[in-house]
DNA sequence: ACAATGCATAAGGTTATGCTTATATGTGTG
DNA sequence: CACACATATAAGCATAACCTTATGCATTGT
């Protein structure tokens, strides 16, 4: 309940939604988001412990480099949350069904 | 893309997000808002405008009373940006399977 | 051992945010 | 017509958020 809050919030920053989205796509080490982003490194780090904090990313140690991956239950409670609306748009259920069936 | 960040932005903020999940179990006009939190009446339009601005609430004005209720697209958008990472966690898929055989 | 690299944390400044009180606007009511 | 009521907007304030530069701490390479 508060929890959603939390996401929310870590996902509403542009710079740190792209930083997420980034992660998504594919595991990169701190120096390479500081590379991709118009921001310094400490801020690039401060958002992956923001992002960290929010149970969305995961951190992987290797020798001096930090690899951040999306963490794939991170977004899970946000899904729930979702899922409670799904009534009232009832237009995309097909579309969610549709991908749901190439999924399985 | 840069539509989602105001999403959650405007999801974000706790009380803002409350507010949101109030009217989304019924309409209701600001003055019954304000009375179910413990915030003045301008903080409430105020966090009613914000989430108007972010399209996820309607006004209906009625005399002197404004009415606020769900807009019933404007979760769309956050629900086809969460539809892309659903291959991250597939545990949930057979939920959310049950949850539309429920609706269909 | 020393220098360089990758990252995290600290400190500080600027702007944004969320709240309050005061006030304006519009709508019913006596 | 005056007055109360519902809401919106204005102004101001305290705090949080986001960024920067500076620095600390490991780890790797020479």
């Amino acid at each position: 309940m508060q929890r959603e809050s939390a996401i929310f919030r870590a996902l509403g920053d542009p710079s740190r939604l792209a930083i997420f989205e980034s992660i998504a796509r594919r595991e990169a080490p701190v120096k390479e988001l500081t590379a991709q982003f118009r921001i310094s490194q400490p801020a690039v780090s401060q958002h992956l412990a923001a992002l960290r904090k929010a149970g969305l990313v995961t951190v992987r140690r290797d020798g001096r480099l930090a690899y951040y991956g999306l963490k794939s239950s991170g977004l899970k409670p946000l899904a729930d949350w979702l899922s409670h609306f799904q009534a009232f748009w009832p237009e995309r259920i097909g579309r969610l069904n549709a991908l749901l069936k190439e999924v399985d």
